[in-house]
DNA sequence: CGATTTTGACCTGCGC
DNA sequence: GCGCAGGTCAAAATCG
């Protein structure tokens, strides 16, 4: 039962190629037909390490502040989005060590759904706090992204959040060549924690192709990265569909919303199946994400 | 009935 | 070595 856990500091972009490049990866295994693409797709290292420095590129503290500080503008009326799962992001974001704390205004809705689907594995009461920390980490087998919550002892209302890891199945899609998407037949066989956990072994892999559906597969390699649009993450559903905090900030960044009316999202298209890094969610429906911090 | 949460026990690192 | 605190495990309870 001790499962490896790679520690984040050292090594994860390593372990981001180490994956990706893993064709027996059950969470990442390329289609059958994919293999004479491959000679003319872009699998080789250097696309990867530059898809990498795409999707994860250590953003600044500066870089994140100056991206958050863009993409929540009008949201200083809480009372106008009831179900907003993230109402406000307080711009108290911290980074050490890979790991992300943020601080999240929740205005007295509890939930604070991120988008990725969690499991909570401990709540523990933490010293000199009156508000016990809960634990969870990711469904995904595949994935050691984790995130406690804590409500803030200062401010009731307040939600600290730390993230640490990245959620590396988000970038699979994203590597698909556009047009070896899966094949409409490719059944999304839901695996078993535990057998996903089993490196390789049968043929399971070949029903394994794909975890998406057809219509959420990227269109665009690569390009997708510069067209998934932070607009609409703080609208409505848009949490739900965005990813975890490192997920989302190289593309803030990387997309720095056209600085002007950031009411005008040239995003339009913010409603079609999402493009987003839980788009390859193979589960078919948010648990809520409860974060019962011991209220 | 399967998935998820709860919760006490256990593990580990650190300071004394 | 001991005790404390934070993090994790896993069986039982609960939920949908």
């Amino acid at each position: 039962m001790e499962e490896v856990m790679h520690t984040w500091s050292d090594g994860l972009e390593d372990e981001l190629v180490r994956e990706l490049l893993d064709n027996q990866s059950p969470f990442f295994v390329l289609p059958e037909s994919t293999t004479e693409l491959k000679t003319s797709s872009p699998f080789d290292e250097e696309t990867i390490n530059r898809f990498i420095s795409t999707v994860y590129s250590g953003p600044t503290i500066g870089d994140i502040e100056n991206a958050l500080s863009v993409t929540n503008p009008n949201m200083d009326q809480p009372q106008q989005l009831p179900q907003a799962r993230i109402s406000m992001l307080d711009r108290s974001l911290n980074k050490v060590e890979n790991k992300y704390t943020l601080k999240i205004k929740s205005y007295g809705n509890p939930m604070a759904d991120d988008g990725y689907k969690w499991r909570k594995y401990g709540q523990k009461s933490i010293k000199n706090s009156p508000n016990p920390r809960s634990y969870y980490r990711c469904t995904n087998p595949r994935c050691s992204a984790k995130k406690q919550v804590e409500r803030s002892s200062e401010d009731p209302e307040a939600l600290i959040i730390t993230y640490e890891g990245l959620h590396l199945h988000f970038a699979y899609p994203y590597f698909l060549p556009s047009q070896s998407y899966v094949n409409p037949t490719n059944k999304k066989p839901k695996k078993s924690i535990s057998q996903a956990q089993e490196p390789q072994d049968h043929e399971t892999q070949q029903t394994q192709e794909v975890q998406e559906s057809p219509e959420n597969l990227a269109t665009s390699p690569l390009l997708i990265t510069s067209e998934v649009c932070l607009q609409g993450w703080d609208k409505e559903e848009g949490m739900s569909s965005r990813g975890l905090l490192e997920d989302m900030v190289p593309f803030m960044i990387r997309n720095p919303p056209t600085n002007t009316s950031s009411n005008s999202s040239p995003c339009s298209s913010y409603h079609s199946p999402p493009t987003s890094p839980s788009s390859l969610s193979w589960s078919t429906n948010y648990s809520a994400t409860c974060f019962d911090i011991g209220i």
